[in-house]
DNA sequence: AACGTTCTGTAGCGGCCGCTATAGAATGAT
DNA sequence: ATCATTCTATAGCGGCCGCTACAGAACGTT
């Protein structure tokens, strides 16, 4: 999980892995079937540990609440010390329908918002979340290039700033 | 270059440039030395024309219509049905120093906006650029995903919504 | 028309890829 | 202690990669 976490599906190769896992490659083939199957595999073990921050923090109360935890929780979590930078999900491109269920949470909470009225009616849900998802790929790319938490942060908090909900501290 | 735009580095092979150019290998190698060097030509011809999106925008008279220019370009021409989706610069991983000058040209005009009094004294312009291109990354990312420029405008509109800075119409 | 030069394409190099046949080591039963 | 079974590792398969040696075609000169 943590070599396809930091380099991708294309460039972990099946010689990474066995060094990595300390085994020959017919084992790791007789336990996994094959590469894909492996990644399949680990990307199903991230997103259920270290890539649930979206779908926690859609937990929250209030539809801002939520957002604002993602964001603030990705900047803490893309660029923490003892994990790769960025994320899985949102890096690897063969992943998208794993992208698009996470957008898909997140225009649910928006809708969910708007019924329970902490989201104004008029709301364009679906562009709100479009830009929560596109702020959130560009955070994973900066914590890739190098970014630090706090730089991050300063990047939700700006992010945040947007929101047609009224503030409700953090 | 359009290859290079369309697939990145790694995944456009010699034999695919070869095929779209119609000629054979030693013919390329030949006219551009190595593969390197060739997407480095690719690079700077896509960064003088079709990349030139963030570079252009920063002319405008105040910072906000600089960066509202960009975003809006950005949408438009990330998803032009006459070119591949995205930004060769933004989603190439080994053009780090690309994207650094794109930031430090954002992060200059936003100083040059705080000297001229368009802009706040008390704005965290660095804060402000990193958002900027987190924002065109993630639109960037969408627009490989197969948005549309309205769904990117839409983002943009609402990215815009942060600036500390006054509206200006557009 | 014959020649010398330039260029293009065929063929193939070594290397890494994902994957696997097969032989040998470790383990449990008799 | 011997054997049958399970697991592991060595070695190597075909395939694509970036790259190039080399032979043959095209072309300007005499």
């Amino acid at each position: 999980m943590r070599l396809f976490w930091e380099h991708g599906y294309e460039d972990t190769s099946i010689s990474d892995l066995t060094t990595a896992m300390g085994i020959a490659s017919p084992s790791l083939y007789a336990a996994f079937g094959d590469k894909q199957h492996l990644f399949e595999e680990a990307v199903e073990r991230y997103a259920n540990g270290p890539g649930a921050v979206v779908a926690t923090a859609m937990a929250e109360p209030t539809a801002r609440q939520a957002i604002v935890r993602s964001l603030v929780d990705a900047a803490r979590l893309y660029a923490a010390d003892d994990r790769p930078p960025g994320c899985l999900i949102v890096n690897e491109p063969r992943l998208t329908d794993r992208r698009g269920a996470s957008e898909a949470a997140i225009l649910g909470r928006l809708r969910r918002g708007v019924a329970e009225g902490d989201v104004p009616a008029d709301t364009d849900v679906k562009a709100l979340a479009a830009y929560v998802c596109a702020v959130i790929t560009g955070m994973s790319a900066r914590a890739r290039g190098g970014a630090s938490s706090e730089e991050l942060a300063a990047v939700a908090r700006i992010a945040i700033r947007t929101f047609p909900i009224e503030d409700s501290g953090l």
